[in-house]
DNA sequence: TGCATAGCTGCACACCTGCGCAGGTATGGA
DNA sequence: TCCATACCTGCGCAGGTGTGCAGCTATGCA
């Protein structure tokens, strides 16, 4: 099996086969990107403290979150406008108040292993 | 139980238990952060690359590093020495070559998870 | 001894990101 | 109608981060 693209084949390996191994290991760059973008979602101690009251303790409300986070709520704001777009979060409005819920399964697993 | 902190407990809340709640569900700072970082290190897609390969493949050599994720050998570097430094990565000197592999029991449960 | 290779380091640059501030929109009550 | 509340948005700044380049150290072989 040759996975080495073109461009890099004339460089000198020190085990060959390891090379195809570990590019068949790494798969679709596509693939590795999408989880280092969810990686990234949870890298920023805020966000991850958000995620993590949302996910244990179920939906909340933005002003709440601020309070428990200890963020002002522009801050809480644009966090959970991050996280929307991502479409980790979701927010159900019912009058004034917003109550935000993490859905997207892999968060949640990662959520889970944060123990 | 009485969990906000002092400084914001004027502030109204929507909720007032369930911001309780989930000031314990984040839990202490520190652990949070410890987390946060963990995360990071997984942010950069050319590190997740890196850890990819030595999570499924075993123990890899720079050189070979640099080949099979397209990296030039500075970058493979660099990025090992962060990693070694978080202590998610261990490097076994042979000769010339140096061989890492991933050390760190939760980054392994993290990339089990990247299916 | 001389030379090529494997790996490491320092530096400078462009880039991104989180945050606070000020101000805007929408809902509900007086 | 007027106002307070809950949330959102745009902007600018400070700080951190990835990357390429040039050069260094150390090992092994002829």
């Amino acid at each position: 099996m040759h996975l080495v693209p073109a461009d890099r084949a004339d460089r000198r390996t020190i085990d060959g086969h390891r090379v195809c191994d570990a590019i068949a290991a790494i798969g679709d760059p596509g693939h590795v990107r999408t989880w280092s973008d969810r990686f990234a979602l949870l890298a920023d101690p805020n966000r991850l403290s958000l995620l993590l009251a949302l996910h244990r303790t179920g939906p909340l409300a933005v002003s709440d979150l601020a309070i428990a986070t200890g963020m002002n709520d522009p801050a809480v704001s644009q966090a959970l406008r991050l996280l929307r777009a991502a479409g980790v979060v979701a927010g159900e409005k019912e009058g004034r108040v917003v109550r935000y819920s993490v859905v997207d399964a892999e968060v949640r697993g990662l959520l889970q292993q944060v123990s």
